[in-house]
DNA sequence: TGTAGAGTGTATATTTATGTATGTTTTATA
DNA sequence: TATAAAACATACATAAATATACACTCTACA
């Protein structure tokens, strides 16, 4: 599959892949140019070309590239393939969940605990509301970026200004965020259904 | 062995040597020329020519040069007995880690640091992300191939095709590559238990 | 509705670095 | 001094990367 790439190719479907995860599309001949620190895009077009001309990508109809197949080679154990997701810092209220201010570093995670089409990011867990749940102080989250959530899962939300990691429950139009501790400092904390969801926990990460 | 080399020849190698420890790679023949304070391109190519016929480098399939043989400083001239460690080079996608593209030299090692039955080889460390563990750029890594490690050892593994050297800690299904040193820059790698290891740390050789 | 601007892929010609080839000059030494 | 080896100054062909321009598609906004 990825026999007989040049470094170059490697590094290119490195940031394409990247680029795949978290803009949901091939970079564009300038934006792969940049990342390869190429001046000029003509470096970068001829990449993509011998790129395509080893059917790793293809074009489509309307012109744009597409990657004909961004699976897991068989042999990936031995090969792992990582994508970057941001770590997030503080996550306040009104500033969009992406915006590089927020970003605190990058982080390499295995291809195989992304899904496909997805966007996520890393929180890091402060204080222990959840360490029921398996969540302790210091934990890196991932989370998925979604709106909407199953009962039991465990959400992110952003309740007066702080982001918040609580299990989901809905019922009656009513929706409840439970600490999985049961005690008297963390009490659940119950809205209404207009409020969004941030994300899901899908890992945590214990360092 | 390098009875039969001028001084010039000597000299070449000298650099040629350096160049492939902090480039990776066999100078080109202009920049062995100001190395050696030729005037002439000619003048480097004949010299590495005449390697060549003496068999100190080999022409690879690629047409780029390889070292044959290579001793490091501090056994020159000494009587103690010595194995041939191969260097590798560029760890591609693809390419089985001892595949002849890979190496980049053949390295003499004292028997000392090498038990027996066992597979070993050398890397160059690139980056200084394991600083903290006595590891500098430019250093030779002495390794032994293995699939198992302990936590806390420091391992090769290959991530995105890239080698790539981090402390082991497996935990809850997961393995988390850390680097020594905590910064923004030098981040975690967070893989599934779906990985392989390629080898453990067992020497530094510091030139 | 029309226009300006940004972003896109692509085309043309140029620059740079490479290995090699052509002779010529210098140097050492027999 | 004669001669062979070494180093020289250039030139050529190729590959990679460069600078720049062109035409096309959007979108925002007056």
């Amino acid at each position: 599959m990825f026999y007989n790439l040049s470094d170059k190719e490697l590094e290119a479907l490195k940031i394409i892949r990247n680029s795949l995860v978290h803009q949901g599309r091939i970079p564009s001949v300038r934006e792969l140019m940049i990342g390869l620190n190429y001046k000029s895009p003509r470096s970068s077009a001829v990449l993509l070309k011998s790129l395509e001309e080893k059917e790793i990508l293809r074009k489509k109809m309307d012109g744009s590239y597409q990657i004909v197949d961004f699976e897991i080679p068989e042999d990936y154990g031995s090969r792992a393939q990582t994508v970057k997701i941001p770590l997030l810092g503080s996550v306040a209220c009104g500033i969009p969940i992406f915006a590089d201010e927020n970003i605190e570093a990058e982080v390499s995670i295995s291809v195989e605990m992304i899904k496909k089409g997805c966007k996520y990011f890393l929180l890091r867990a402060e204080g222990d509301s959840m360490d029921k749940a398996g969540i302790n102080n210091g934990d890196l989250l991932l989370i998925k970026q979604q709106q909407d959530a199953e009962n039991g899962d465990r959400i992110l939300a952003l309740i007066d200004d702080e982001a918040t990691v609580k299990e989901y429950n809905k019922s009656n139009g009513m929706v409840i965020l439970k600490p999985k501790s049961n005690n008297k400092i963390h009490q659940p904390i119950i809205l209404t259904d207009n409020f969004r969801i941030q994300g899901v926990v899908e890992n945590v990460i214990k360092l």
